[in-house]
DNA sequence: CCCTTATTGAAAAGATTTTTCAATAAGGGC
DNA sequence: GCCCTTATTGAAAAATCTTTTCAATAAGGG
């Protein structure tokens, strides 16, 4: 299954209704290589919906993000992207020049945790993971413009 | 030296005049265990200088975190919480209750690093680790809370 | 095909951050 | 110590971004 069906599904069986708005909305989102702003949602949703609205975006973004699907993603630049959530025990890669992200697992982060509560006196709860890089289009890009 | 001192050092070094609004500011987060926002900066720093604006604290800190002196803190609830940096590799282990932040080292990413460029074809520059927790004191409230 | 009510988009309100601007004061030169 | 230049200030205004309000609409169970 898609993962935008999959978001339907989910959206109602969490009793919300299947609306044209969380349709745009979430076939923009479930099927992006890139993390969005709301703002570019808005209006990458609009070539499917003119009629969307921007508040619907954001309030479609809170229930994905209430029913796990949807996670916010950080950068230095602004704080307000978003990215379909990571299954299982996973984090993203970022490219900072297009935005691609991609996911990864494989950290061990377990004997640090383990270390630092013995350390620290914290009950460590969660760990957020991020790796920034270029990927390898937007290398060349880079190279190119050097020149 | 106290770290606010060699803060406001390097402020001087960098060619910035020391004034009382900057004293106020540095005062305040140098000297800080947990991480605060410009507003609460700008509430603290006003005990020392009544007529700290809120406008310099943010043009204080934007030089700080120029000067590789003051980190931006992200968080689930909000981005805008500041801290001193990091020297050398290390990160922040932070209490989602009172804020409280300590730094740490001793992760090891570069096997996962190099694995993931290998994969990917990223170009790997940056990473952010945070964890989160909940400090020995907070965890001691939240359990007279329980009851 | 209703009927209830969740959902909508527009506009207003809030919150946060940045810009503008005239007044002030830091600190180098004397 | 005292000018003099100019970086810096705080207040107010503007710009952003996000949330709330509200009457109109439409989803979907019966």
């Amino acid at each position: 299954m898609r993962r935008s069906e999959f978001w339907l599904q989910a959206l109602r069986q969490g009793g919300y209704r299947l609306t044209a708005a969380r349709r745009a909305v979430v076939r923009v989102l479930a099927e992006s290589e890139h993390t969005l702003t709301p703002a570019e949602i808005y209006q990458a949703g609009r070539r499917f919906y003119p009629a969307l609205g921007l508040v619907s975006v954001y309030r479609t973004l809170e229930k994905l993000e209430e029913l796990g699907l949807v996670q916010r993603v950080h950068r230095a630049e602004g704080c307000n992207t978003y990215f379909p959530s990571a299954e299982g025990h996973q984090h993203v890669l970022l490219c900072r020049r297009c935005q691609q992200a991609v996911f990864f697992s494989g950290d061990d982060l377990e004997p640090l945790v383990g270390r630092l509560q013995a350390e620290t006196g914290f009950r460590i709860e969660r760990h957020w993971l991020q790796l920034f890089g270029l990927c390898s289009a937007c290398r060349e890009k880079e190279e190119k413009d050097d020149e």
